[in-house]
DNA sequence: AGCCAGATATGCT
DNA sequence: GCATATCTGGCTT
């Protein structure tokens, strides 16, 4: 590609597939809130049919969103003190969502670290609930489409990033799925990969 | 490396 | 009513 269009954000259709797919094609692109993020290096995907997932019972108050139209966000509280984003998907199967566990920061560093109490790099955005705080994602966003603002998502460059997979983190079922999917050699993820 | 407290919305009994 | 949760930070080995 010799002129290659400048980067336009990604519209709800990068959302139509499943989210195993849909997880792995956001590692590389790059998300923002309100001006602060940077790129996404670590997923992962939950679907209705996965007894891991908030939606596996079907629909409640809290897992709305994830049975709502896709391309939006479904924002929870966990264990009490953290927000998790996740990036609702697949046009066929309601109940499917992506969870953003870690990003690569480069957008609104001083906000950010604000928003943390000064810290690392490296940790500033290394877990789900360390990135919801630093790109200030609350409770509040749960619900909102993210093709306009707070949110911005900027697709990856031409090449396919390296893709490592695994074993989710932190669940009681589901435990074998390997639905979790991290840009092999970041030093940005939560964890590592093995 | 591993263990444990923290603090609350949610969902099931 | 109560056990649980897509976790983090601090302390111990």
């Amino acid at each position: 590609m010799l002129d290659s269009p400048a980067p336009v954000p990604l519209d709800r259709t990068a959302f139509a597939a499943d989210a195993p797919t849909v997880a792995r094609a956001l590692i590389g692109t790059t998300l923002l809130v309100d001006g602060a993020g940077g790129v996404v290096v670590e997923t992962e995907a939950y679907d209705r049919e996965d007894p891991a997932s908030h939606a596996f019972n079907g629909p409640t108050a809290r897992n709305a969103p994830m049975f709502g139209p896709i391309g939006h966000a479904y924002v929870y509280r966990s264990y009490g003190l953290h927000w998790c984003l996740n990036l609702v998907c697949d046009a066929t199967r309601p109940g499917s969502a992506v969870l953003i566990r870690a990003i690569a920061p480069t957008e609104g560093l001083e906000a950010m670290r604000a928003r943390r109490g000064l810290e690392a790099l490296r940790l500033l955005c290394a877990g789900p609930g360390r990135l919801a705080q630093a790109l200030g994602v609350t409770g509040a966003m749960t619900g909102l489409p993210l093709d306009a603002p707070p949110f911005r998502l900027l697709p990856r460059g031409e090449a396919d990033p390296p893709v490592v997979v695994g074993p989710r983190i932190g669940l009681t079922r589901g435990v074998a799925t390997p639905w979790r999917f991290g840009l092999a050699g970041s030093a940005f993820l939560s964890r590592p990969f093995r």
